[in-house]
DNA sequence: AGACTTCAGCGAAACGATTAGCTATCGGAG
DNA sequence: CTCCGATAGCTAATCGTTTCGCTGAAGTCT
């Protein structure tokens, strides 16, 4: 690989000029800028990035942490993810934390060392594991889930909203026995939306019974033996409000196995976006989060930061969720419950 | 943010000694190397690969270019191509070419200017639009699709065999009139998934009529068009050979759509895997790939190109497709068709 | 004509690590 | 007591850029 010296000795000019003429950074005349040019092209020169970057600091490279790779939710960040940073001039550096706070220990300890510019940052763990200065000397932005405490720049949606708009919209067909599942408390989003469901029952005079009230990890799986479970006795709710897109396919698939249908029997609400949004049948009713508008905000305040080096005030972006109603949910019949 | 001399400086000892601790690459007393890590926790440390990179030149960087990102089955090889590349000790920049030979040539260019160690690429590119040199002087697998005459290592599945699987089973159910919807035919997998469909048939003494092989984008808006098209006329086929999971979803859209029932009134069968597998009915027959062993595999023949530095001849390895049988085909009945 | 600007282009010092080669120390052999 | 080999640890060169500060030629002003 040819390098800057190659160039400039082939051209007949110093390495300064080379790098003026690379980076336009200062005039050279137009007879050696020609002469510069033909010996980059001659020699195939590609400046390395290993150098630049070490002498600049910067890397290009930015971040994205997200909490499940295995979840279209966060295969549905990536996509925009990539084409965001691509569009702002940088490139992409992916890892999955697999919701696991040791391996998102290790993660970010690797974006410090690849020094890439700035993250993003889908956090797996409680506040109390974040150090106040955790991300201190990198540009942050948490998206989706945020950090009690923390400092860093934040693109989340408002999970009480989706919590109670899903809820709210149960109640509007007559259920009264409403059951959730959400994923672990220690997350803002499950939290959240939790919250939310519990308040739309209270702004009734209800709340839910202790046994349909469930969390559990944010996983197909453990949705699926939670909903079997509390679809098994027989005082089961008439509806459930599933706090995410995987877990509502775990809970459809554990209803059709206990011989229950669904809307007829069990009414479905949910929050974020689904696996094959085209094909499921039925099409889930839920509360989804503006996935691609998010995610691009999210680099919009990330890029601010990295090329202002900002002291700007920390900003906090709450995207309102909306409610798509599809085909899981009906009135409450007299027969049922 | 520290450095190495700074570390240098509070233990007491050369940068060099502090480099030995670090890369476990000479013997440092028990005493000096207490210190050096004292202080290197004291300090956060965390070495700089820009420059540690310059010295060394690699970068512990792998490149994923990928065909369409918002397509699942890429998801899923991204999922699996993260947790490869973080197991073999490197990082994972991930690109989405959509599709686009453009877009492709400057992803190319920029993972060469970021240095990647190697990169696993899924061309999009027909054989002719790449040099004969195209990926020199950088270790590269090709993933999923070939480019003919290219001399770089590759791992596919066999698509011959997935489209004859498919339509061999479509004809011990009866069906005679079987119509295709695959890719674009410069690109290997529509090519060979294709000629599988054709020799299935051919093997029986069949061909499908003209207007019921169509190819189109990999993309579920161009299979739903055209899976309208073809089916609204009387004579369509009483069973369809789809090309992909994505495309699978347009035609089962426009299928429903058009009033027809699947499997009823018309079969279908695919390849590949499919978008929210769990949740889709009726679920697909299909041929799948095992994504996680084939990217996989990839990530193992690029490493051992990255770390032989190897002159080892081409490999090829091809990954042979199994049917899963879903409820998206039924024996072909007398009243239909 | 002399003094002062301007500015194209160059030389060399960074950036932060690795590593070849050297120095100094120590123990043991002759 | 001297000399030697072994070896822990240091010094300094190096990787390929960017960039500060300098030089010297040309232009401008009085």
């Amino acid at each position: 690989m040819a390098t800057i010296k190659d160039v400039a000795r082939k051209a007949g000019v110093s390495t300064a000029t080379v790098s003026a003429v690379m980076n336009d950074t200062a005039f050279v005349s137009p007879e050696l800028r020609a002469r510069v040019v033909t010996a980059i092209r001659e020699l195939r020169y590609e400046p390395s990035l290993a150098a630049r970057n070490l002498r600049r600091s910067r890397s290009q490279l930015i971040a994205l942490a997200v909490a499940d790779l295995s979840n279209p939710f966060y295969a549905r960040i990536v996509w925009s993810a990539e084409a965001a940073v691509a569009a702002w001039g940088y490139s992409l550096v992916l890892f999955n934390s697999d919701e696991k706070p040791d391996t998102e220990r290790r993660i970010l300890s690797r974006i410090r060392t690849l020094g890439c510019d700035g993250m993003v940052l889908v956090p797996v763990g409680a506040a109390n594991q974040y150090q106040p200065h955790e991300f201190e000397g990198i540009a942050t932005v948490l998206l989706g889930r945020s950090i009690e405490g923390n400092s860093a720049d934040t693109v989340t949606i408002d999970n009480w909203a989706a919590g109670r708009q899903a809820v709210d919209y149960l109640l509007d067909l007559g259920h009264r026995r409403i059951g959730s599942i959400t994923g672990p408390m220690q997350l803002s989003t499950s939290k959240g939306r939790h919250d939310g469901m519990i308040d739309a029952m209270a702004a009734r005079g209800l709340a839910p019974q202790p046994g349909h009230v469930r969390s559990g990890e944010f996983r197909e799986e453990a949705a699926y033996s939670v909903a079997r479970d509390m679809m098994g006795s027989p005082d089961r709710p008439t509806a459930i409000y599933v706090a995410n897109g995987v877990m509502a396919i775990g809970v459809m698939r554990a209803i059709a196995d206990l011989g229950l249908r669904c809307p007829q029997d069990v009414s479905i609400a949910s929050t974020d976006t689904v696996a094959g949004a085209g094909g499921l049948k039925p099409r889930l009713t839920r509360t989804e989060h503006p996935i691609a508008d998010m995610t691009n905000e999210a680099l919009r305040l990330l890029v601010d930061r990295i090329e202002e080096r900002g002291s700007e005030p920390v900003r906090n972006i709450v995207f309102q969720p909306a409610l798509i109603v599809g085909e899981s949910c009906m009135p409450l019949r007299a027969n049922v419950g």
